[in-house]
DNA sequence: ATGGCGAATGCAATTCGA
């Protein structure tokens, strides 16, 4: 089975490659982040009719996450209020971020975490606060639901410096800031694991390149969309890995998907 | 990066992403 996550960057402007790359490569499920589409306008026949079941969660121009699966998912939860309670949960679902359902006892959770833009911004204190409640989420899907999990999606933070094209001068940057980090390995640290880490021990492997500059071809990227799995889901893990093939087409997505093999 | 790219909105120029 493989199950994949990538943030297409409007899957109006992107239906075609998407729906291309799901067949070459025989996808079960895909997680997209960056739908950019209320779930009215969505191309859900485009991909019903190469049977996919669509579960979407979009808003007008901004965010917006999606999961396509070859099997019907159960328990389809949509942000963070299908698990923990509105006064913990607050405003944070107003922008459309999250979206999870089960297959095969696997509880798999989309997630599209907030760019955060500059250290210091009032966007980068939304990130931090966004990543207190994704703790206390994971954590009560962890304590009181029994799945396993896989947690995958555009988290817009490189956990290492080798996770980022050239890390020098870059402590301050959104993405890769201390407190970012973090924030995410406490959530590593509830029990996943970084499975593409497991597979590829070395730096140069990027999920995103900036449109500007040339970056892919220089290969400036960052590692930014992962793919964390609970302890027995891990072991069953063979394989994961980023396909660049889609980053190389005309009009493509920024992000490159990430794909974890069982 | 004082943002040069690309998408959405909405129909020109602005906002946003990362």
């Amino acid at each position: 089975m493989k199950i994949a996550t990538w943030n297409v960057n409007s899957i109006r402007t992107r239906k075609e490659q998407v729906k291309q790359w799901l067949m070459e490569n025989k996808i079960d499920v895909i997680c997209l982040q960056e739908t950019k589409v209320i779930d009215g306008d969505f191309p859900v026949d485009f991909f019903t009719d190469i049977g996919y079941h669509l579960y979407i969660y979009g808003q007008k121009a901004y965010n917006g996450v999606a999961i396509f699966s070859l099997q019907p998912l159960e328990d389809i939860r949509y942000g963070f209020s299908g698990v923990l309670s509105e006064n913990i949960v607050d405003n944070f679902d107003e922008q459309k971020r999250v979206i999870s359902g089960v297959i095969n006892n696997i509880r798999i959770v989309n997630l599209y975490v907030p760019n955060g833009n500059s250290l210091g911004s009032q966007k980068y204190e939304y990130k931090l606060r966004w990543l207190e409640i994704l703790k206390q989420y994971l954590t009560t899907l962890k304590n009181e639901y029994s799945e396993e999990l896989l947690v995958c999606g555009d988290f817009n933070i490189a956990l290492e410096d080798k996770d980022i094209y050239k890390a020098e001068g870059k402590e301050n940057h959104i993405m890769a800031s201390t407190l970012e980090r973090d924030a995410l390995k406490e959530i590593l640290n509830l029990g996943f694991a970084d499975i593409f880490r497991k597979f590829t021990v070395g730096g140069d492997y990027y999920s995103w390149w900036d449109y500007r500059q040339g970056g892919f071809s220089k290969n400036r990227g960052w590692r930014i969309d992962h793919i964390y799995l609970t302890d027995k889901l891990s072991q069953k893990a063979i394989n994961c890995y980023i396909d660049t093939n889609p980053r190389k087409l005309t009009q493509p997505s920024d992000h490159a998907p990430v794909i974890c093999e069982f």
